[in-house]
Formats: C-alpha cells, structure tokens, sequence
DNA sequence: AGCATAAATCAACAATTGTTGACTTTTAGG
DNA sequence: CCTAAAAGTCAACAATTGTTGATTTATGCT
C-alpha cells in the first residue's frame, strides 16, 4: 500500500521524464518572464501541457518547484590562468554568456525577479555569490580586499542584468555583447584587481 | 445628489488629509518592502490603522494607489555648476542621499522591486531615467555619447541599488557612504565623462 | 495478452485577493 | 443646536490562488 502523499522522488517511466522537464522548462520561462508571484502554478501547467496537478505531484509544491528551476552553476573561470590585464573583459563576456547563451539557462533572471518580492530568492543570489563568485575571486585577491571587491563586482554585474534584462533600459538592451564588454570590462577590472 | 464612485479626488476636512497621508506612507513603505504583489491591500490599511474599504476609497485601486506612491523627484543636481573631476562622487552620492536620505523617499526601491513582475512599473523606471537622468548628462556630454553613457550610469546605479537594498548582499550593505563614494566614485566618473 | 503500478485527469476545496455597497459615525457651517 | 455631507466601518461579493483526493487512462513487465 503505497500512501506517500510527498512529492514524487524519482521518476519512474521514460514519458514521464519528458512531462518533467517540460515544467521545468515552462517554470523556468514564467517564472524569468513574470517573477515568482505573477507566474501561476495554472499557466505554467498550461505551457508545459499538462494538468496543474501534476505541478504539485512532480513538485510537492509551487515553492519547491521554484527552487528546483532556480538552481544552476555559473561555471566561472579560473581567473589564475587568464592573463591579469584580461580578467575584466573576461568576465564581463562570462556573465553574458550564461544569461544570453545558447542554453537558454535565464535561471539568474528568474531569480532576480523573484528576489524583488521573495527573501529565500534574494537568499539563493546571496548563496551563490558566496559560494561561487567570492571563491573565485579569492584566488586573485588580496584576503583583506576580498569582500570589498567580490561587492563591486556584484554591484555592476547585477546592475547590467537589471538594466539589460528586467528593466529593459533602451541604451542598455541596444548594445551588443562586444560593445558591452568594451564598455563595462574596464569597470571590471578594476574591481577585480585595480587600484581602489 | 452626488453620485460619483469615483476615487475621492479631492479632500474636504483636514483630517481626511492625515489619513489619505497614512495610506500613502503605508504604501510606500510596504511597497518597498514587499514590492507589488505580496503588499496586500489589507496589509497597507494594517499598517495605517484604518479600513481596507478606505484605501479604494482614497485611490480607486491598489494600483492607483501605487501610482501615486512611486511617482517623486531625483532632483539631480546641474552637473555643469561642479567641476569636472567631481561629477562622478557627486552623483554617486546623490543617489545614496536619495534612497536613504531623510526623507525616507525609498519609492525608488518600491518601483524596483515591482519592476521585478510589473510591465508598467518598469516602464516607470524607464521614464524616470529617460525624464531625468538623461536631461542631466545631456548638459555635460555630447550629444553622440549620450544614449550610451546614460546607459552606464543606469548600469552602475541600478545595481548598486539592487544589491544594496534588495539583495542585501553582505559587503555591499556593509559599506558606509563615503566608502561607496569612494569606490563607484571612479566608475561614475568614467561614465559621466572619461574615456570609453 | 493481462495485470499491477505509475501517470494523468477532473472537479472541488479552503484561503486569500481586490473591490463594492449599505450602513453608521463624525464633522463643519448656518 | 441641527442637519447635510463627508469620513469611516462592516460584512459580503466574485475571482483567483495553491493544493488535494478520487477516478480514469496509459505504461511496462512477465
């Protein structure tokens, strides 16, 4: 007698994980495109196909469905074997590839979103900066300018994705990767290793 | 025989103006808190001590209501009155005066974070940039440059926003304000007006 | 092919939302 | 004071939300 109301662990059909992934997908499309709140259980459902159900059945519930199509890897380079003079430029076009690239991964930008209105959201960005941008950073820094520095960076990081992607400010979506890595790499630079 | 539904446009006592005022001020402050979505309009009238009925009354709909609490002023500064190698710290340090000055007038913060799922307040923002930041930098930049540069300003100011008062990422909320001036200083002032 | 089991559907729930209308209390002027 | 108008209260509405349970359909293994 199987009388386990929680969420479906594992998928146990083949069928079964395309229906997953596809409200994986359509989470993640929602939730980027509207932010945690506007992005309802029912459109989702309605996107990837399916019944609003089954939402809750793969999910458990719409938060945990938001924090399993908001986890992602923002695979930063080591900057040690990036020529110093570079790393500014080199970052800058890193960031543009994840939010832009080929893999659609826009997990960032749902976040931000959601991070408006959701304290666990703006906690998960937190996380993530912690856990990946402050390490790679600490490989190149000075400890004691480490925090400092990490916060720069994320103050013009943050700031082209708003501007670019969530507030859609004209100039700003205008420009392309080249032109904003010209533009903004030097910025970079000198947060991550010029003199402050 | 006065039948007009309509949202009250006018006060007539003195008393109705403290708590038309009540409303407003609870508004902006759970707006900014909570952004759009999650302040309920039972919440705002809450925190006013008055009837959920009476903020329809004042403002015809939450969202009328959030109009009138997320329009203000930057009031920048003339940027040709300061001389040229002060424009970025000035600026920077403006924009804090604005968030945190003592006005309290943290509506800014309101319309981010409802930019995050709302279409027309992020078209706000884009106003306001487009109304005010633009004029500014158009006085001091050529005319060429301008919609790029803005858009850097936009950039760097957006996200030190983001960071600081919704994120709240550790080491950007650490800084004290001549600090930031300081650090955003440089960039500012590369944007406004040095090389690209 | 048949049967146990997983997957999907359907309708409905409880809670919460913004909003409204009828009613009562307060205010201010003649 | 008294009375018309404004301010405020109360309860209820319709709509929408996330979620659930019973039921039906499809799947995969022997």
């Amino acid at each position: 007698m199987p009388d386990q109301p929680a969420p479906v662990t594992a998928a146990k059909t083949a069928k079964s994980l395309r229906t997953r992934a596809a409200i994986l997908e359509a989470a993640q499309a929602l939730f980027a495109e509207q932010g945690y709140e506007r992005a309802t259980v029912r459109d989702i459902a309605a996107r990837a196909a399916i019944d609003p159900a089954m939402v809750i059945r793969y999910f458990g519930s719409k938060e945990g469905l938001f924090t399993q199509a908001t986890t992602f890897d923002l695979k930063l380079p080591d900057l040690t074997t990036i020529a110093k003079r570079r790393r500014g430029a080199v970052l800058v076009a890193h960031f543009l590839e994840v939010w832009e690239g080929p893999l659609g991964n826009s997990s960032l930008v749902s976040l931000l979103r959601a991070a408006a209105s959701s304290d666990d959201a703006a906690n998960a960005i937190r996380t993530i900066f912690g856990g990946q941008v402050v390490p790679m950073l600490a490989r190149v820094v000075p400890p004691a300018e480490l925090p400092v520095r990490a916060g720069l960076v994320a103050t013009q990081i943050m700031g082209l994705a708003v501007t670019r992607y969530v507030l859609k400010v004209p100039p700003v979506v205008a420009m392309n990767r080249e032109q904003i890595v010209r533009l903004l790499g030097p910025t970079m630079q000198r947060y991550v290793g010029g003199a402050l």
